[in-house]
DNA sequence: CGCATATTTCGATAATTGCGGAAATACAGA
DNA sequence: TCTGTATTTCCGCAATTATCGAAATATGCG
């Protein structure tokens, strides 16, 4: 069984969590959709209906556990997915689920979908 | 692009948060780690230094999103990994970032790993 | 039954998080 | 520089969550 990486636990946990709000969820998913350009604050807010304000924690939150990127374009901010963090959390589950256990077999994960 | 599924999301959401706890996370790590016998309550605790009533509370969340199960064996609770929970919340991500969207290319999820 | 062990539930508190209006800041263009 | 739009930051409040000791419950055994 393979070394645990405290580091990489925390900072999963830390993700999760970022996740763990169905707004943040929400959010990333519009993201992900709108990937790689990604979309402005305030086209997120129109598509959710979120107040400014509360739109602009919930993304600095997910921007601070490195879950969305931000670029300024003039007035604009556009955020975008970052994917390298989230092939690090679904690697950090597929590692725990299917690797260092057994418990789930790897081909019923990629599977499914269709 | 296929449909989101409201009730799919809103559990992913649930049990991320769950996830988001770093006690809870270990807590699963260790569960996953002893599948699928999985561990007697007391030895988890001992395993991470939990209070009982801590750690009780960390596995009725847990329970709660569906993400492990227990059994009674006479005085003792074994509690395990709900493996079909977790490959739910794995096919989400694999959905919205490989499939949904191709943010994230398959194969570099699976892979790394080893 | 009464005891010992395993675990949860209760109750109370501290800490964190979510939220959103109002004010502040950033930027572009007239 | 003044103005308008985009977005964040400030501030405070409400709600949820994390913790944990103590008491309660569950179970097996003598």
């Amino acid at each position: 069984m393979r070394k645990p990486d405290p580091l990489l636990v925390t900072r999963s946990a830390d993700r999760f969590s970022a996740l763990g709000a169905e707004p943040r969820l929400q959010i990333l998913r519009l993201l992900l959709a709108a990937h790689p350009e990604g979309m402005v604050a305030g086209e997120v807010q129109e598509e959710l209906a979120i107040p400014a304000s509360t739109l602009s924690h919930h993304l600095e939150k997910l921007k601070q556990v490195g879950l969305v990127k931000v670029r300024r374009e003039s007035t604009y901010l556009w955020y975008s997915a970052d994917t390298d963090a989230l092939r690090e959390v679904m690697n950090f589950l597929y590692e725990e689920c299917c690797t260092r256990s057994r418990a789930v077999p790897a081909e019923s994960v990629v599977q499914i979908s269709r």
